[in-house]
RNA sequence: UCCUCGGUAGCUCAAUGGUAGAGCAUGCGGCUGUUAACCGCAGGGUUGUAGGUUCGAGCCCUACCCGGGGAGCCA
């Protein structure tokens, strides 16, 4: 007989009285001197086990059902029937427990059935999906994941496979990791005494990407409406709870469209998939908000529920230095936003998710698109309360000349761009697009502090276990 | 990278410079349609590493390693 998910099992999919078998490992285990015992197997399906009420008169039940501990592998058949207790609406009658794996030395498997701190769990990542928190952080994290494709899918947007090995430090968005097959004992050398890539696999300087941004523009002006969603890679010693060495950003690059029309698209696409996860995991949302974060799924309902505000920085900044607050950075025109203005803005001044429009140009990247009034740029970010900036994005300079401007006046060299710049020489079109970082969404929907929490395996400086 | 706090049993944490303990977990026994079960007993330790001060260091000092939180940078 094939097994039943245990999820199909407890929403009401399959009629009591029936025979089912279910697979998956067990979380705890109740003797009763009745003539039973209760074993809870999980199988990853859904949040909640499902109880297996073990008869003591199971030919392995003395040898067996008696010794299994957290965390074995078992095959239960047997019927489904009502539960007599409390706690659970449905529970297998079990007529055959098989032990597929048995737990080594139990007094020592780290994943006991009480809380552990996430620092524990971090160590032993391997294992730590088979906790409460680590399945649903995982189911959540798939959600946000299908309904990203499933949303930009729905509106006509083509999933653009940007390379991961990249040879142009493209926006100088941060420090490269590079990637070479040099023999580092024994670098080849020009004749002016540098490493001579040349010789290298690619014949040339070549970086894990920064970003799938530049690459997806090329796609762009011609495909209308594409978007990224792959891992990027950041070499920056930044050792915080919101950074990784290797995470996953979506970018989406709309043609014919302006920051409005960009805005307007981060709006839909944040509340269509939040709103996702509140439809398909109301029960692992509910554990965050008992367990992780209180309060949590409020703030994601009234995420979705609400339209966003808007402010542009000129108008942001003239709000913050009015505002009955005190600042440990003061505000003045022309500096970036702190993390503190950014949640002053959307905790106390708006109330909602806030899209602030319009940054100077000095403090933004060389391809935004220059404002008529020449000291901004048509850049956004979307800031959410109980998180700060969750989106950044802009419309891109279309224009050549203003784009070479631009380049020479951030003393880029224009040559590596010559692909990007031929865009704006053949059929250009305003366009624009947006950057989400996936590990802060899932952050965001679930409550979970630290970033190396909602990825399966977390890479960060001196950190590449497992 | 900077600031700050920490590292003691499998886990979570105690321990005035003076005999290293508790809860949970594990094992055994008791009790029970149980559900973070409960009650009793037992095993379990090179106190992150290397030095130093001291009659005596988990505790004080120095260096290093690792981790948490915050900052900067960003996504």
């Amino acid at each position: 007989m094939a097994a039943t998910r245990i999820s199909d099992l407890l929403a009401g999919k399959i009629p009591t009285g029936a025979d089912v078998t279910v697979q998956g490992w067990v979380r705890s285990r109740r003797d009763s001197k009745a003539g039973l015992s209760f074993v809870q197997v999980h199988d990853g399906s859904c949040f909640a086990p499902i109880q297996v009420v073990a008869p003591a008169a199971l030919p392995n039940y003395g040898d067996e059902v008696q010794r299994l501990t957290t965390g074995c592998a078992v095959t239960v058949r047997g019927e489904l029937v009502a539960s007599q207790g409390q706690g659970q609406s449905v529970e297998i009658r079990a007529a055959a427990i098989e032990v597929a794996g048995w737990v080594d030395e139990p007094e020592t498997y780290p994943m006991q059935p009480k809380r552990h701190t996430f620092e524990f769990l971090r160590e032993n990542a391997h294992l730590r999906a088979r906790t409460n928190t680590f399945g649903a952080v995982t189911r959540v994290r798939n959600c946000l994941a299908q309904a990203t494709h499933r949303f930009f899918h729905g509106r006509g947007f083509y999933w653009i496979h940007t390379p991961i090995i990249t040879a142009s430090d493209a926006e100088g968005a941060g420090e490269l990791f590079r990637v070479s097959t040099l023999d580092l004992a024994n670098l080849p050398r020009t004749p002016d005494g540098k490493i001579d890539y040349a010789q290298d696999f690619f014949g040339r300087e070549s970086f894990l990407t920064v970003s799938g941004q530049l690459s997806v523009e090329t796609y762009c002006c011609a495909l209308s409406k594409v978007y990224t969603f792959g891992p990027t890679f950041r070499a920056e010693n930044s050792n915080t709870s919101r950074h990784l060495s290797e995470f996953w950003m979506i970018e989406p690059e709309l043609a014919f469209a302006d920051l409005a029309a960009d805005a307007d698209l981060a709006e839909d696409f944040l509340r269509y998939i939040f709103q996702a996860v509140l439809d398909e995991h109301p029960d692992d949302m509910a554990f965050f908000d008992e367990h992780v974060q209180p309060g949590v799924a409020a703030r994601l309902a009234a995420f979705v529920e609400k339209s966003f505000d808007r402010l542009t920085y000129t108008e942001a900044v003239a709000v913050l230095e009015k505002a009955q607050a005190s600042f440990e950075y003061p505000v003045s025109w022309g500096m970036d936003l702190q993390s503190e203005h950014e949640r002053y803005l959307t905790e106390v001044h708006c109330r909602r998710p806030v899209v602030v429009t319009d940054y100077p140009k000095d403090i933004k990247a060389f391809y935004m698109r220059l404002n008529d009034d020449g000291r901004t740029v048509a850049a956004m970010d979307v800031l959410a309360p109980g998180i700060g900036e969750i989106v950044g994005g802009s419309q891109r300079e279309e224009r050549l000349d203003v784009l070479d401007a631009r380049l020479k006046a951030m003393n880029l060299d224009p040559a590596p761009y010559w692909w990007y710049r031929d865009l704006r020489r053949y059929g250009t079109v305003p366009h624009a697009g947006f950057g989400l970082g996936f590990e802060r969404a899932v952050m965001y929907a679930t409550g979970v502090a630290n970033i190396r929490d909602v990825i399966p395996f977390p890479r960060a400086p001196k950190s590449a276990d497992f």
